[in-house]
DNA sequence: AGCACGCCGACT
DNA sequence: GTCGGCGTGCTC
């Protein structure tokens, strides 16, 4: 009888294309083993080889039965998933990644995998120290490995591969990655630097009434001691966690009367990481809480938005309660069976809101950011993916994890640059992309901020984003008061005392009596920015890029602020020889000089890119201005990187100005945002800030909207017609790599081309932003950004005038230097 | 990204 | 004469 074999009709022969996690355009395709067929699927990680000798992860991106007619596909090692780890909706959101920031999906992938779902040849296993397991429970080719691993502690994967005599190790090396025997090596990540305070609290022995009544009695004959804790108990009824610090101002009791109370343990002190953003330690979110009437008023605005729109901007001031509106928000989004992603800048994602936000919602949320380790950032992936975690807060990243059904996502401090990410590919912005994601899933999106970007405000005026606005602070905690001083009046009455007018002078000498700190905000570093001949008018300019030297007296040199030239400081003209040299202008270390000869006693500090250029530097002088070991911060925008200002009183912006005539609308916007945050900072708690804005012009525009706080109003006025700027002022940013070995050189390329570019698309091409010079191998990279705007010309002309200019460049042998990557990057 | 191939300068 | 840096092109 003739047999018909069934397995040969069924048997099709499959091909995948999948995505590598590299930085190639093209797709590959590999042919599925018979035996596989059944566990093919899209999204789905398999193993490859690629290449010589490489064996990576990949993932399906398709599935389909035409052979590629030009090669013979290598057929695919293994599938290594039951079920996909990563879904539809994520690789399309990963070709958008790919298209919209000019990079491959390989590169996508590789940023959006946790590495423990990545391995690759290189791959280092280790033996997880902690692991508790049943050796008998192992595979015979399992003990094998962890033999190895117990003598050598670390292997390659390619080593287990040679250990085992067999190229299939994935399956295994997954089988121990599960079993948690052991890890994938992760890379040391520099850690962000939580800041941790010392609190106080009463030891519970006295908490019972009866032993207070006691204590009461000994502590009679140590009145100071005995007063500093009537203090304590009556602010632990208004506060939860009372610092040491905030002990110390609210009773005026010294540290040594704290330290006699401890040594009594009377009190106990505890150590607890403290949030940079105070907007969250300031919220204290009770179990149960009430909105109050605006927010509940907000509340219904957010629903009436999102009836019409996908995206809203909640702007509301600091301390308006936006952390509770967003809780209420999910709350609801949960009851409807959906998950919800809320998203934090870095920088606020700390145990309190953390903990806070944990005590909400249980174990129902997962918190996703670059601290946690590989392991366990692979774990949250797969409880995501099960929908074990509904609510998921975190960094960036985590737009990318498999999210089935996302009903609300919320991305909080919207404006926070740190959501874009800049050194590897894909230079994504986590806002924007959370955005295309809500279309994919058909999902809300609140975009939260006291100071929104541009960008979202204009899309909220324009229709595109519902707005909704919370203006009372929670609490009834006050806006500051901002006066603006003129500079020009008080110059003509002879009433300024170096930059300061009397009335700055006068604040800052009260809150200096009251013990409270100071902010000073002056937008330039270094001592004068311009040196100007008297005789014959020249100033010193830098070789290479043709701005004014800025003199820095802490170096005593010339510096450029554009490519980091330096030159001598000059006694005589360069151009006539006159020894005649006026310094024009000021910068922050002059304003640090003239501060200590007003007030020789203060304890005055300098903010700036040269101050904090070590290491430490910037969390140094954070944590004394913080501890109140600084009176007067100098500062350029660094002072309102987020910070923690809770005893400052007085904010004082040197020359406004100067902020407000930027010749490029971005910075001027950046500057003015930075403005309106510093500004809204001051004064917190029950006292009110003060905010002393210098001026000149005192009538302008601007700053009359900063006083009504109505800041965005101005990007209606005719401020920008006036400047003739196209609105909205939107930009894509073009990274140009240049590879060379002279980096003085290198600035010369990118400022040329940043010239030539000019000439031919006028002033909408900006630039060179942000040069770094790094050092590659033996040669230097220079990365430029040119910004571009967005309307008007398009990128793809931009790039193809560049890449002209690149050719004419080399041919006119102005350099030497190859060019290597011209990157786009959109906005 | 890795890796091979191939080119040109500088050395035991 | 070879060694080695680096530019170029390819990997299913």
């Amino acid at each position: 009888m003739l047999s018909f074999n069934t397995d040969t009709v069924e048997r099709r022969t499959l091909f995948v294309e999948v995505i590598l996690p590299l930085a190639i355009t093209k797709a590959y395709t590999y042919r599925v083993p018979y035996e596989l067929n059944e566990q093919v699927a899209i999204g789905k990680r398999v193993v490859v080889q690629f290449g010589k000798s490489k064996i990576y992860t990949a993932i399906i991106a398709a599935i389909s039965e035409q052979p590629p007619l030009a090669y013979e596909a290598k057929y695919l090692m293994d599938v290594l998933d039951e079920q996909p780890v990563v879904n539809a909706r994520q690789l399309k959101l990963w070709d958008w990644m790919a298209g919209y920031y000019l990079c491959t999906m390989g590169e996508v992938m590789q940023a959006a995998l946790p590495s423990a779902l990545k391995l690759a040849s290189e791959t280092k296993i280790l033996l997880n120290a902690e692991a508790v397991f049943d050796r008998s429970a192992l595979s015979d080719k399992e003990f094998l490995v962890l033999d190895a691993l117990e003598i050598q502690s670390e292997l390659s994967v390619g080593d287990i591969s040679k250990i085992l005599g067999q190229k299939t190790i994935f399956p295994i090396i997954k089988s121990l990655l599960e079993k948690d025997i052991i890890q994938v090596s992760e890379e040391i990540v520099q850690k962000y630097q939580a800041r941790k305070k010392t609190f106080i609290k009463l030891n519970t022995f006295y908490q019972d009434e009866s032993n207070r009544k006691e204590l009461f009695n000994i502590l009679e004959r140590a009145p100071k001691q005995l007063d500093l804790l009537l203090n304590f108990l009556q602010f632990s009824k208004s506060k939860q966690d009372i610092s040491k610090a905030d002990l110390m101002e609210q009773s005026g009791a010294g540290p040594t009367i704290i330290k006699a109370l401890l040594e009594k343990e009377v009190f106990i002190a505890y150590e607890q990481e403290v949030s940079r953003l105070k907007q969250y330690a300031e919220e204290a979110l009770q179990p149960g809480f009430v909105l109050n009437e605006s927010q509940t008023h907000a509340l219904e605005n957010l629903h009436k938005v999102f009836e019409t729109h996908e995206v809203a901007l909640l702007h509301g001031v600091t301390s308006s309660g936006k952390t509770q509106l967003y809780i209420r928000l999910i709350e609801e989004y949960l009851k409807l069976g959906k998950q919800v992603l809320y998203l934090l800048p870095e920088i606020g994602l700390t145990t309190q809101i953390i903990q806070r936000l944990q005590q909400y919602f249980g174990n129902q949320i997962g918190v996703y950011h670059s601290k946690f380790s590989d392991q366990e950032r692979a774990e949250i992936w797969q409880k995501v993916l099960k929908g074990e975690f509904k609510v998921i807060l975190g960094a960036r990243s985590s737009v990318f994890l498999p999210f089935q059904d996302l009903g609300l996502m919320v991305v909080d401090e919207e404006h926070e640059n740190s959501y874009k990410q800049f050194d590897p590919a894909p230079r994504y912005h986590a806002r924007d992309t959370a955005i295309y994601l809500a279309a994919l899933h058909q999902c809300n999106v609140v975009l939260g901020s006291a100071t929104p970007s541009l960008e979202s405000y204009y899309n909220a005026k324009i229709g595109k984003y519902g707005l909704v606005t919370l203006q009372e602070r929670y609490g009834g905690v006050h806006l500051p008061a901002i006066q603006i001083v003129s500079i020009a009046e008080e110059t003509k009455r002879k009433t300024m005392q170096s930059h300061f007018t009397s009335v700055l002078v006068e604040e800052m000498r009260g809150a200096l009596s009251r013990q409270e700190q100071i902010i000073l905000f002056q937008n330039r570093r270094g001592y004068a920015p311009v040196l100007l001949c008297q005789t014959c008018g020249h100033s010193p300019k830098c070789l290479h890029c043709d701005v004014s030297l800025t003199y820095h007296k802490s170096s005593g040199k010339l510096h450029c602020h554009y490519c980091g030239y330096r030159h001598d400081l000059i006694s005589n003209c360069q151009a006539c020889g006159s020894a005649k040299i006026e310094q024009k202008g000021y910068g922050t270390e002059k304003i640090e000089d003239e501060l200590s000869l007003i007030f020789p006693e203060a304890r005055i500090a300098r903010m700036d890119l040269d101050s904090t250029r070590t290491k430490h530097g910037f969390q140094q002088v954070l944590n004394d201005f913080e501890d109140g070991r600084i009176d007067i911060l100098v500062g350029t925008q660094m002072v309102a990187k987020g910070l923690d200002f809770e005893r400052v009183s007085t904010i004082g912006i040197v020359n406004a100005d100067a902020m407000l005539n930027y010749p490029d609308f971005r910075a001027f916007e950046r500057s003015f945002q930075l403005m309106a945050q510093v500004a809204g900072r001051a004064g917190r708690r029950d006292k009110q800030g003060k905010v002393i804005i210098q001026a000149y012009d005192t009538h302008h525009r601007v700053l009359q909207q900063v006083i009504k706080n109505d800041y965005y109003g101005l990007f209606e006025t005719e401020l920008i017609e006036r400047r003739n700027y196209q609105y909205p002022p939107i930009y894509r940013l073009i990274h140009l790599d240049i590879k060379h070995k002279d980096p003085y050189q290198l600035q010369q390329i990118a400022t040329h081309f940043a010239v030539r570019l000019r000439q031919q698309f006028g002033s909408r091409v900006l630039g060179p932003e942000s040069p770094l010079v790094g050092k590659i191998r033996n040669y230097y990279l220079q990365k430029v950004l040119l910004k571009v705007e967005k309307e008007g010309i398009s990128v793809q002309k931009v790039k193809a005038a560049l890449q002209l200019l690149i050719r004419t460049f080399e041919t006119e042998a102005l350099a030497k230097g190859s060019i290597i990557q011209i990157d786009v990057d959109p906005f």
